[in-house]
DNA sequence: CTAGGGTTAG
């Protein structure tokens, strides 16, 4: 019975719809156009007409066609309120919120479709304040809230962090059955869960929703996937498959990234597999997730793979691609990538540029860093927290805490992160006293600390060799109560073994429950500073009780064996490497010049292409040296040979060829070495003089730390 | 005429 009426009303308006697109045509005004329909129709269709009429209003964006039309509908006595949603919904379409409000409030009885159209809108334009207040106008009208407010509004309570007042909506929606009902409803207060980061009460009210569709189970995949419950995402994802339910291009985009973070890449090819044979393989997020799969997984080779089928990266997924290839120690190609972005248009946002600042400051390329700094600046992104942290990082680590300074009093706003930075910049530089002033600063601030602080204050204290004040926080810490990492407890004990407290420094890792093989070889590399023999050799057999024929721990010994001219030990050393195949890593130096980077070996003079002016430098500069009172330190040697071929060795440490490259290229400014291993006492001294004879700063990023070498002295106070 | 889910970071 039903049916027929509908089929008749669907008959009737197809056959107006074909009378009215005759009738209408574009040399007449909307206005004429209603009249003309007016005289042809009687009042029963009038709804219908005001229906094709809105719709072309519509199309063309004309908020008088729709005043035209109210007022038509005004002058013919026909109830604004059997059509007001409808003028609504169309004044709404053409982006007139100004007017639909107005008709809004003009209207003595409102149909719920109205009430719903302005809330939608509100939600769709992120103006969650006035969706709420429109929400609790309705309940205060005693107007009921039905499936499409519910579904809506939820989202307006996650955004403002509104828990109670969406509990009672829940409680609405679960009265009136629809929790259960409307998988619109369920997946509305998924999300909302979710974004409250409660996935145990999102799985609990998708588990009461009758019938689970694929928004709804993904919405709760995104949930678990966002949240770090990565195995409870893929899960859900196989249940999901298990249930016959078909995931698509949004589901895929979440699952793929839980696999990355589990770098579990038996199931992200599976899924892989899955996503190309259900046809979502050019869906862009869902092809970014795949990106940062394998990135994550460390297959670069097959990230580049999938990076080469998207025909239009966006910023997203070009931001992936740059930090992936950083965070897998692809540095120089994901600058290289930046720079095809930047070609290709495409706007970077400050997750890109804090990405592609990284690249630069883990390779200590200032000139380049600085170019970025420009574009963080053309785009607006001065003080903004996450490449303001990328700059303040990148100074830091090309050795000027007094630019990262700079960058970090401009920041808007100071989080743990960027104090974090920034007290690991002054750590980094030996810069103690500011880097405890700004931990204080932190701790009146309120802010709640982590490890990384805990890491850097220590690290502070250690670099500047304020040993009081490293013990005193460290005791404090552990009062505290803070969760402290084998790294801080190797920050302590390379403290107090410097400090030449070894057995302080061993009762410490007696405390740790799983002392880890780098707070041993600390340990032994503090006795190897203050040559103690016998502890060392006690040492490294519990190393060695641990992990057999440990590299880190025969160079050690090795090198120690030589600076106490125990030169049989050494060859035994030596020989117990060759039989595990072990060798050095060989010392090496970089120096940026004109946004190049050149790479310098120890004992290698001929590979440069430059190598005769080279040789010829650092011969000059090594006599102007010796006039200033620069004598070898022999001591530096590990391998016994005569003494004219020690001193040989040691002039051609890679320092010393990077310094001598970089005079004699004649650079403006400071000279910026970055070095693999640290640099060696006579090395040391050398750069002191040098630094003298030329004028000029030398700043060196040795492994551990920066050297500032200035007017004969080194900002380290020869302690490092 | 009104409704739900995604990808990048220090």
């Amino acid at each position: 019975m039903r049916r027929d009426y509908n089929g008749g009303l669907i008959a009737f308006s197809r056959f107006f719809s074909f009378f009215a697109t005759r009738t209408c045509s574009p040399e007449l005004s909307i206005n004429s156009q209603f009249r003309l329909l007016c005289i042809t129709c009687d009042s029963l269709t009038t709804t219908h007409t005001f229906s094709q009429l809105l719709r072309q209003c519509i199309d063309e964006r004309s908020i008088s066609g729709i005043k035209n039309i109210q007022a038509q509908m005004l002058k013919s006595g026909f109830p604004v309120e059997l059509s007001g949603s409808k003028l609504v919904d169309a004044s709404l379409k053409c982006g007139e919120i100004g007017y639909a409000r107005q008709l809004f409030d003009g209207m003595s009885d409102r149909h719920i479709v109205t009430w719903n159209s302005l809330i939608a809108y509100f939600i769709k334009h992120r103006r969650s304040k006035e969706a709420v207040d429109m929400y609790r106008l309705m309940i205060t009208n005693k107007v009921l809230p039905d499936e499409y407010t519910l579904s809506s509004v939820f989202k307006a309570f996650s955004d403002l962090s509104l828990e109670k007042e969406a509990q009672r909506s829940h409680g609405l929606a679960v009265i009136l059955g629809l929790e259960v009902s409307n998988v619109f409803v369920g997946s509305a207060l998924v999300d909302m869960y979710v974004k409250f980061g409660k996935t145990r009460e999102a799985k609990l009210v998708l588990d009461r929703v009758e019938e689970k569709d694929v928004v709804l189970i993904t919405a709760l995949i995104v949930g678990y996937s966002q949240k770090g419950e990565d195995t409870e995402a893929v899960k859900a994802f196989q249940s999901m498959l298990v249930e016959k339910v078909q995931p698509n291009e949004y589901t895929y985009a979440s699952v793929l990234i839980s696999c990355g973070n589990l770098k579990d890449i038996g199931n992200g090819k599976l899924i892989h597999g899955l996503m190309v044979k259900s046809g979502f393989e050019s869906a862009l997020a869902s092809q970014t997730s795949l990106l940062t799969m394998y990135l994550r997984c460390s297959l670069v080779d097959d990230s580049l793979r999938v990076f080469i089928g998207i025909k239009y990266p966006n910023q997203v997924t070009w931001t992936s691609l740059i930090s992936g290839l950083v965070q897998n120690g692809r540095e120089e190609m994901a600058l290289i990538e930046f720079r095809k972005m930047m070609r290709d248009s495409v706007k970077p946002n400050s997750f890109t540029l804090s990405s592609a600042l990284r690249g630069c400051s883990n390779l200590a390329m200032f000139e380049e860093g600085r170019q970025i700094h420009g574009i963080v600046s053309k785009y607006g992104f001065d003080r903004d927290k996450y490449a303001g942290s990328g700059l303040i990082d990148l100074y830091g680590k090309c050795g000027c805490s007094d630019m990262a300074r700079l960058v970090f009093d401009t920041l808007s706003e100071v989080d743990v992160i960027s104090l974090n930075t920034m007290i690991y910049s002054y750590a980094q530089n030996g810069f103690g006293r500011e880097a405890l002033e700004l931990f204080r600063r932190m701790i009146n601030l309120g802010l709640q600390l982590n490890d990384v602080t805990v890491l850097s204050v220590l690290l502070a204290c250690n670099n500047s060799g304020l040993v009081e004040e490293g013990c005193e926080l460290f005791d404090s810490f552990r009062k505290d109560k803070i969760m402290l990492t084998n790294d801080h407890y190797a920050c302590m004990v390379d403290m107090l073994g410097r400090a030449g407290r070894l057995e302080e420094a061993e009762m410490l890792i007696t405390e740790v429950t799983n002392p880890d093989l780098v707070l041993w070889r600390t340990l032994l590399s503090a006795c190897k500073v203050h040559r103690k023999v016998e502890m060392a050799e006690r040492i490294t057999r519990k190393i060695l009780e641990i992990a057999p024929g440990d590299e880190g721990t025969l160079i050690l010994m090795s090198n120690l064996y030589a600076s106490t001219g125990k030169w049989n030990r050494v060859i035994e050393m030596k020989s117990k490497m060759k039989e595990m195949k072990l060798k050095k890593n060989p010392a090496m130096s970089w120096v940026e010049i004109d946004k190049e980077t050149h790479t310098f070996m120890a004992g290698d003079l001929f590979s440069h292409p430059n190598s005769e002016q080279i040789l010829e430098k650092l011969e000059e500069l090594i006599k102007n040296a010796k006039d200033l009172g620069y004598v070898e330190d022999k001591s530096c040697v590990f391998q016994d040979m005569e003494e004219t071929a020690k001193e040989r060795s040691l002039h051609q440490h890679s320092e010393k060829l990077a310094i001598a490259f970089a005079v004699w290229r004649n650079v403006g400014g400071s000279i910026r070495i970055l070095k693999n291993l640290r640099v060696c006492v006579d090395c040391h001294s050398w750069i002191k003089i040098v630094s003298r004879v030329i004028k000029r700063e030398i700043i060196c990023r040795d492994s551990k730390r920066f050297h500032h070498f200035r007017d004969g002295s080194c900002s380290c106070g020869d302690y490092w």
